[in-house]
DNA sequence: TCCACTTAAGCAACGCTGTTGCCAAAGTGC
DNA sequence: GCACTTTGGCAACAGCGTTGCTTAAGTGGA
């Protein structure tokens, strides 16, 4: 069950073992999944499971797809999720452009559009620039909801902009509730490196419970996976890791501090040194597995995709090294997989996530 | 509900909503708590949560004591929780001293016992006499469980000891599998940090969502809770907080690195520069706050404890001064509370989490 | 070809959950 | 003293997963 505070009655109880055989059906993609090993795999009984995915069928949501070869008796019939009974749309509202995708249940990329956006115009100019986009994409399909992946800091829970680096006319803009008025539909708003974070948790083979997404770009920051959800910290500010001190005294950074990761690795980036780019950013990976003890890092942002192979080698040499001390477990260093659309893509399975039962871990009110 | 991968039927939402329930009473504490209260709380009707709170009261759990003033009808009936229903024991098996603690429901103290232990004896030596603690401190009592807290690193999920700072042959240990077999109990394990951190998170006045516990002593660690839970990551590795680096190329450090907070603090605290050691804490908490967007500093050990306000001020100095800069929020620093027993009572709650309901994130599975 | 055996999956009855509708209990206040 | 408000229990109910059993659909040996 999910956490929460709050009571659970039979049709909460439905839903959270339907989202769980679901979860378990879109894992199993193409190949599909018997009735007895989703049985196995959720606890439940076959019977409880035979009528949870009767209900599934009934919906449209899951459907039969041939059997596997017998083991001695009557052979297992293979289940399947039909991807295209509901859809989710992700935005990716960046500085200069809007990105708006739309994807089925699997979370396969079935559209997808980009504009150009002037994130310095009217707020009620921009709700509408993304809703445009939206609704030509919906095309008569089921849209469960809208995600929006923006730059932050925001909060994700009231939906509501604060200080957008550069845009103080955002401050206060309650974007998920005027966006959801305008569409008739649910709305979610996350940060962005929280969205790509998202998408990657969901790629098949990320099947890590928890892994650490380093995003550098014009700037650096982190979006975290715990325990399979994502920790957004109780205002929507966690992931702030490009301000992280890891040099008392060092040069300046724009943030007033000094010594910050973010700085460092610009500032050698700018001079061309991307080994000492990629060390820097190793030393906060390292920090940050010691602290956290994740599974994996995952490395994207324009300035990584540049010099991929060098930022990917030396921070899994500073991670390495500091494994072999004894401080932390090994933990690989990877690419984060995905294309010019990951981050909206992101946003959809924001949509997503609740049908699926990966609940987000829910912070108890004060 | 709590998350979790495995299927829920009625019991287990029987028991997530008595849980939940549970877990509020006992926040009332002396106060107590009306139904009405509790459905509002639980989102759960009033019919059902007098349901759930007679057989709480069938099974000497709970009791009515009192009523509140009308407003106009029928008083309501307040509600306790009957903290002496039944008992925990929290054991802290410390490198040259084991504490035993006995709590109740509530975790309120009811015994203690603290005798020399040696670490370095045979494993089935300190069994024997933690044993022989939690027994003594029995006497008839219902006892749920014991939750034992050790130096780390070791494995909670399985219980067994990894590499023992200092004590080779624990390695690979089934503690808690050979106390359970000894005491025909249920056993819980952790690491000290661990335990002090959830002592703290159910003590009344910390009802934070989510708090880092920074213990600094003979060496630096930290006790994350994130979400109401505490968050030990995969293998229990969460919380390697000392050996972060905070100052590329520093000073050498006991692990082999350079520039660790814990080398940074405990030489300014060998010459007395507590000031300077409770800045180089600030500058990790700053990071960590940053990074996880919690909600307290919880500060507290030995060396915390002997200059409390210096490190208190000096810690609370930095992160606010990050907080200026708009790269973290405003977050308190205080001091731990708790007496000699803080660990071994914390370790008592590793037993009570499931009876109220604050389960710890569960991981998905490889 | 038949038949015993194995394995998968549905049918029906069941126990138990929280919910709903209603009523009794226990106050306030004119 | 009576109308009103509020609390909380009783009884009937819908719907969840479970249990016991039956049917479906294969394998493999005689």
């Amino acid at each position: 069950m999910n956490r929460s505070n709050t009571g659970a009655n039979l049709p909460a109880l439905r839903n959270h073992n339907a989202a769980l055989v679901l979860d378990l059906l879109r894992a199993a993609g193409e190949a599909g999944i018997s009735r007895l090993e989703l049985a196995e795999r959720t606890g439940l009984t076959p019977q409880a499971v035979s009528k949870i995915t009767a209900r599934l069928r009934d919906e449209g949501t899951a459907t039969e797809a041939g059997r596997r070869a017998s083991t001695g008796g009557k052979p297992r019939t293979v289940l399947k999720l039909v991807p295209s009974a509901a859809h989710a749309i992700g935005l990716h509202l960046d500085r200069d452009e809007l990105t708006a995708v739309l994807v089925d249940l699997a979370g396969t990329l079935v559209g997808a559009r980009t504009v150009p956006l002037d994130l310095g115009a009217e707020p009620s100019c921009v709700v509408e620039a993304a809703a445009a986009e939206a609704e030509a994409l919906t095309g008569g399909r089921r849209v469960l909801g809208v995600g929006v992946a923006m730059p932050g800091p925001l909060d994700h829970d009231s939906g509501v902009l604060h200080r957008v680096t550069g845009f103080p006319h955002w401050n206060g803009f309650p974007l998920r509730d005027a966006l959801a008025e305008r569409l008739g539909r649910k709305v979610f708003l996350d940060k962005d490196t929280n969205a790509a974070a998202l998408g990657l948790a969901l790629r098949a083979g990320t099947r890590a419970g928890s892994f650490a997404y380093l995003h550098l770009g014009t700037g650096l920051g982190a979006g975290l996976v715990l325990g399979g959800a994502l920790h957004r910290g109780a205002r929507t500010g966690a992931g702030e890791f490009g301000h992280q001190t890891i040099l008392l005294g060092g040069p300046a950074c724009g943030c007033g501090g000094r010594g910050c990761i973010e700085a460092l690795c610009l500032a050698s980036v700018a001079r061309g040194d991307i080994a000492a780019a990629a060390r820097f950013l190793g030393v906060g990976a390292a920090n940050l597995v010691g602290l956290l003890d994740i599974d994996e890092i995952l490395l994207g942002g324009r300035t990584v995709t540049a010099d991929q192979d060098t930022f990917v080698r030396g921070v899994a040499a500073v991670v390495e090294e500091r494994a072999r001390r004894g401080g932390a477990p090994e933990v690989p260093v990877r690419p984060a997989a995905g294309g010019p659309h990951a981050v909206a893509e992101g946003a959809a399975q924001l949509v997503l996530v609740p049908v699926f039962g990966r609940a987000n871990v829910a912070y108890p009110q004060a």
